[in-house]
DNA sequence: CAGCCAATGTACAGCGCTAGAAAGATATTT
DNA sequence: AAATATCTTTCTAGCGCTGTACATTGGCTG
């Protein structure tokens, strides 16, 4: 079953090739009987233009590159979810690279993209530092999303975490909690992320007058909803006592609840609990979960603007785009009456 | 910033491009001393391979599609995630579609395989008909995952729907369950995997000597948890008594836990729930969601080993693997004692 | 009716890489 | 030393499509 190619249709349409080009691209200078012909030719086929041949005359693949750390992360999925559909409406296909958060495969993200795949990435970094991403991108189409590094040369939206974990945090104290918890530092993690996160969290705290007690500061050992059961349950175990809790995840805040809920604690009633990213997790749980919410939305559109003027030859600066975001309120930290 | 080719390496090394492209294969037949050269040369241009060309050149794209309803679904996120790593494993790239269960995006993947952007499509169909299917698939590399359409032809892989329906169904009654319903039974589904599940149900109520009330067949609008929630209030408020249910989707058992919970019915005290899918949202509820767990890592090794026959060459008459599946017990539906 | 322009169509040289044939170099055998 | 075998390397024809340069046609103008 050989494939059909241009030159069979131009051939049984007996035409050149190049018409049949023109006829496929909707060139409008073609007389419209023969516009009819070959297109009949191409129906009768079933001739479908070959991309790969296509993207090397071209010298655009119409493709772009996600690399997140993990598919099936919630965050992740959703925001493939809108990557996947803004591309479609822009015209480019996504091809998903999953990192698993390993240096390496983060690292053959950027080197690949050389290998003319794609004609941009939009990469999530987690573990690579600011300068060695400053080192691969040569050049090429990047996005950088997320706070882990922040190269000057290179493109990057991300939300203003101090300020969202400011809100979050006026929140809860708003609603009466005085002994506000945040889980989770991560040993491991020394991302931009969490001490950003970890800075709104003072900052509301000091807002309120109230000093902030290191013992309230929890430490997880993963990104993982076991990870913040279990830390939050060690807590209480502790004897700790805190009325509110700001989680650096949903993951975390999910693992929070179980682990209040464990503990016979009512949620919000002894403590409230805000998670982070507005993941649809929130929306499934036992009191349903209040958490920051980033515009994902924005988010990937702002992304995909800077990577389009990115393929289109802009070759300045690196741009570095702040998003908005709202706390999405539920049952876990309702409003104050 | 003009991209290195072959060419231009073949120059600085004075060769010729053909003993550049040898050593870049690993060509056993090149003199280490030429080999070292060419390195030496390859890596001062940094060059890399433009993939767009070789597999014009070779007829392989060394990528497969995995087509699917929506990304950010649990069940398919987490499939995705187990495609990507295995397709690395094996040596390929995955470029995700999603087909909103959209009939016309659905045959849009069976079309656009053919364009050469891919060697093989995973394609887990909604909305086609077995029929559709069957004339789009024009010989090319193609395997179908769930139950939707099973053109005779294609090859595909499943899980038992009627077994691991009955298996769910026994695992109720062995834990003193006699009035379980059966969520969720959707109007506008005509696809064969709630039919299966439901004969899998009847089946266990038979062998147990109960008698299916036909009340206990709980109906939602659509695929969401929420739909789950308000079938199972709606069932409550109508006064229906029962103290198991058998769900068809882990989203509808989170539904109807949430929904159980709210009305003051304990889980699983009062109604044993058993979810479908065994997605990583049952570890998260409270309590933990026992549910049908299907071999995701034996079904994506089965339908790549089949797509990679067909890649292969493989013309034959489709083949129509099962996979095996378990029951994950958790809290919501714990062992009998 | 020559002279021109615009509208249509054709020819063909790449895009960068691969792979098989052919040539050149070196080693082995008699 | 000639003949043969074995390595190494070069040559070159595509893979299927696009875009530029050029050829052709027909309609109009003056």
């Amino acid at each position: 079953m050989a494939r059909i190619r241009l030159i069979d249709v131009a051939e049984l349409a007996g035409v050149s090739m190049k018409t049949v080009s023109n006829v496929v691209h909707s060139y409008p200078h073609v007389a419209p009987a023969l516009r009819e012909k070959v297109q009949a030719a191409i129906d009768q086929l079933g001739y479908r233009p070959n991309l790969t041949a296509r993207r090397l005359a071209t010298g655009k693949t119409g493709m772009i590159a996600l690399a997140i750390p993990e598919i099936d992360h919630p965050y992740f999925s959703e925001l493939s979810r809108h990557m996947a559909e803004e591309a479609t409406r822009r015209g480019y296909r996504v091809i998903i690279e999953q990192t698993l958060s390993d240096p390496d495969l983060e690292r053959a993200v950027l080197i690949d993209r050389e290998a003319g795949l794609v004609d941009g990435v939009i990469f999530h970094p987690v573990r690579m530092e600011t300068l060695d991403i400053a080192k691969l991108d040569a050049g090429t189409s990047l996005v950088l999303l997320g706070e882990a590094a922040i190269p000057v040369m290179t493109d990057h939206v991300m939300i203003d975490n101090v300020s969202a974990a400011l809100d979050a945090t006026r929140h809860l104290v708003a609603s009466g909690c005085r002994r506000i918890a945040f889980l989770g530092v991560i040993a491991a993690d020394i991302t931009g992320s969490t001490n950003q996160r970890l800075l709104g969290y003072q900052q509301g705290l000091l807002e309120a007058g109230v000093r902030l007690d290191p013992e309230l500061v929890f430490t997880a050992l993963e990104f993982t909803a076991e990870a913040g059961l279990r830390s939050v349950t060690e807590a209480i175990e502790r004897g700790v006592r805190f009325d509110g809790v700001v989680c650096r995840d949903d993951r975390f805040a999910i693992g929070a609840l179980k682990a209040l809920h464990d503990s016979g604690r009512s949620v919000p009633g002894d403590v409230a609990v805000v998670g982070w990213d507005n993941t649809f997790l929130g929306a499934y749980t036992s009191p349903t979960l209040t958490s920051v919410a980033p515009k994902k939305t924005e988010l990937v559109a702002a992304a995909f603007d800077l990577l389009e003027e990115r393929i289109a030859g802009y070759r300045g600066v690196g741009r570095h785009l702040i998003v908005g975001h709202s706390l999405a309120v539920r049952e876990s930290a309702p409003h104050t009456p």
